[in-house]
DNA sequence: GGATTTATGTCAACACTCCTGACATATTTT
DNA sequence: AAAATATGTCAGGAGTGTTGACATAAATCC
């Protein structure tokens, strides 16, 4: 009685579909959170993520943040111009390659970075709270698993079937 | 020998921060698959948002389609009038109150649409199927935990304890 | 029925974010 | 010395979101 020979399990496609909306909102009302605390400082979210890679990778090159942000050089320029102009963000030119310009965060943008990443925290611990203990391991593989590849890669192994390396 | 009395559990804690690049690269990678769809047809997100909700709640208002996105009249006017001048939507005097404009994907647009939810809806699929069956419902659990309760009412009960009424 | 409220549309103007393509400089690599 | 790399910048365009004001039609209130 199946619609279509095609369908990869009927109720995994319904929670798919279901998923798409998911999405929307738990994004939509996860970045709110710290678009409040950007509106008082009057950045924005491309902001935020930079000023967040800096200040979780410490010394960080243009180029890589370009890499992880997956924007072109010229959306970065103006963000870092602002960051780096109001003090947030300061450069320090690479030891090893002198044409690199080392990114880390001030004192300030530091403090700002963990206003914004407490705000997200709170958020996500009060859902984790919400939620059965056993949702979390299911949330993290769903997460890993939705990305690709090359960004899965950039967290810490825990998955032993998406990522095949029984380490 | 915990640092702080205030903190929430540690384990959680440490799982909120990792959550919070989840969010990130999970997210950037799910709406990828749908913004290399609308570039042929040159139209950005917020017509697709807009285009799903019309699409997924036929004969909508204006004013519950706002509601939904968030955004200000002004913002939706700019991405309604591409829709409808393109013919992708359509719309209909409402039968009760003649003030409102009923929303509709036009077939044209529920062809785009049906082409974008099933990027989307292949890559959730995909996602689901790479991960435990029980993740499924850690998944859901949490994403609906991290929305508002506003935006959770949007969907089906099923949880019983963020919803109270065991209907 | 006249006043008010509601639903929708629109004009103007501004800010943020992202893009393309081109060009310039300093430094490293070949 | 020539080529490649890392970064910065100029010019210009598009999409998306905001505020505030104003206009019209239709429903509702008194």
């Amino acid at each position: 009685m199946s619609e279509k020979p095609t369908a990869p399990s009927e109720s995994l496609d319904a929670a798919a579909r279901e998923a798409i909306e998911l999405m929307f909102f738990a994004y939509r009302d996860f970045t709110d959170v710290a678009d409040r605390i950007l509106e008082d400082h009057d950045l924005g979210r491309a902001h935020h993520r930079a000023l967040y890679f800096i200040g979780t990778n410490g010394g960080i090159t243009v180029g890589h943040l370009l890499e992880i942000l997956n924007i072109t050089k010229q959306s970065l320029a103006r963000v870092l111009r602002r960051l780096i102009d109001s003090g947030l963000v300061k450069q320090k030119v690479g030891a090893n390659d002198r044409r690199q310009r080392l990114l880390l965060v001030s004192e300030q943008g530091q403090a700002l970075l963990d206003e914004l990443i407490d705000a997200q925290r709170t958020l996500l611990v009060t859902a984790f709270e919400g939620a059965d203990p056993a949702s979390l391991s299911g949330f993290r593989q769903v997460m890993l698993s939705i990305m690709t590849e090359e960004d899965r890669l950039r967290f810490e192994p825990v998955l032993k079937d998406l990522q095949t390396r029984a380490a």
